[in-house]
DNA sequence: GGCATTTGACCTAT
DNA sequence: ATAGGTCAAATGCC
């Protein structure tokens, strides 16, 4: 497969993600010599592709911000600092008469619910001379943000690439609020009950959900769903290095030598990849004490073939299953209420 | 029961 | 009149 050089990060990654589901359908059963040839052509190419990525991601690092928003308040606006830097979708600069609009931002992206804040649906409109619907959604994180977005698939034909997943173009209206109002929200909280933790009324704000009953995962991750509806932009950035790498990682085989136990594979600081010899992966993720793997230690729910999984188990474990990293890794950051990518 | 989603009706701008 | 955007009752899921 040719690279195109003018092939855009969300095309690159769609096609690793089409290329992954490919394999998985393949790893479904026994495979004689060919099928294992041909498997690890398919994981070989995915490394390659998420190589291209990271390359693309590490050279937008450097780029500036996207758009000028006028943001007066003098907050930072987490999520559209993500969005800039670390989500797969390419950046469009608002015309004139759009930001008058409010428009902040569009984009065209593969996912264009993984932004980092959590949304409600709230309409859904037949767009004359489209072929799909175009669906509205408004900020969850706090009644009173005023930020909305538009959703609208493209026509994957009239780009000519039929074999690719869908694009959408996200069309983002006004800005966040919701960090403003939760902040005052929690201001006015202590003066109420001084013994309301920000971590409890933040996460009663949001609508977070809980888990297993004993504890939530705000308490448990603190410093990946961070204090606002967004995550840092750098913890961003390097669980998108971290998941790259881990399906990279996922993709070689193990080396014919060494601990027989496991191995250990190059990782960014803090992060480490361990593959033990029966193909079960483990990802530790900086010091939370939390790791990442396949079902060998977790149990899960199934779910229907070729679909991301990501569970939480009772003990508050992750599990994730690392083909369907690229569509599930962003579930963590939705303003504590962790979903089902 | 609470919550999110769906969907037809309604509102507004052109 | 038409299209795009929003509202809110109905519906379904957990």
């Amino acid at each position: 497969m040719a690279f195109d050089p003018d092939a855009k990060l969300p095309d690159v990654l769609a096609g690793g993600y089409h290329l992954s589901t490919q394999l998985q359908a393949l790893l479904r059963h026994p495979l004689d010599r060919s099928g294992q040839e041909v498997a690890m052509a398919f994981s070989q190419e995915l490394s390659r592709l998420f190589e291209i990525s990271m390359s693309m991601l590490n050279s937008n690092n450097t780029a500036a911000p996207e758009v000028n928003t006028g943001n007066s308040t003098g907050v930072s606006t987490p999520a559209k600092d993500q969005r800039a830097r670390s989500d797969s979708g390419e950046v469009v600069t608002p015309s004139k008469k759009s930001r008058e609009e409010g428009v902040t931002s569009k984009e065209i992206t593969p996912s264009p619910h993984k932004d980092g804040y959590q949304w409600r649906k709230y309409g859904q409109k037949k767009i004359q001379n489209c072929k799909f619907s175009r669906y509205y959604y408004k900020c969850n994180c706090h009644r009173r943000c005023l930020a909305k977005k538009k959703v609208q698939q493209q026509d994957a034909s009239s780009r000519g690439q039929l074999m690719l997943p869908p694009v959408f173009e996200v069309t983002y209206v006004n800005e966040h609020t919701c960090h403003v109002l939760r902040a005052n929200d929690a201001a006015a909280a202590r003066m109420v009950s001084p013994g309301t933790t920000n971590n409890r009324r933040h996460h009663a704000l949001a609508g977070a959900a809980r888990v297993g009953g004993d504890g939530d995962l705000f308490d448990l991750f603190p410093h990946i769903i961070g204090g606002g509806c967004g995550g840092r932009a750098e913890e961003e950035k390097d669980a998108i290095v971290s998941c790259l790498t881990t399906v990279i990682s996922g993709a070689a085989p193990p080396p014919a030598t060494g601990d027989p136990a496991a191995f250990v594979l190059p990782q960014p600081a803090g992060h480490s990849v361990s593959v033990a010899d029966d193909g079960a992966m483990m990802m530790m993720v900086k010091d939370t004490g939390f790791s990442w793997g396949p079902s060998s230690f977790c149990p899960v729910v199934e779910e229907e073939a070729g679909h991301a999984e990501l569970a939480v188990n009772r003990h508050g474990d992750l599990h994730m299953d690392v083909a369907g990293f690229a569509d599930t890794v962003w579930a963590q950051h939705t303003c504590g209420a962790w979903r089902r990518a």
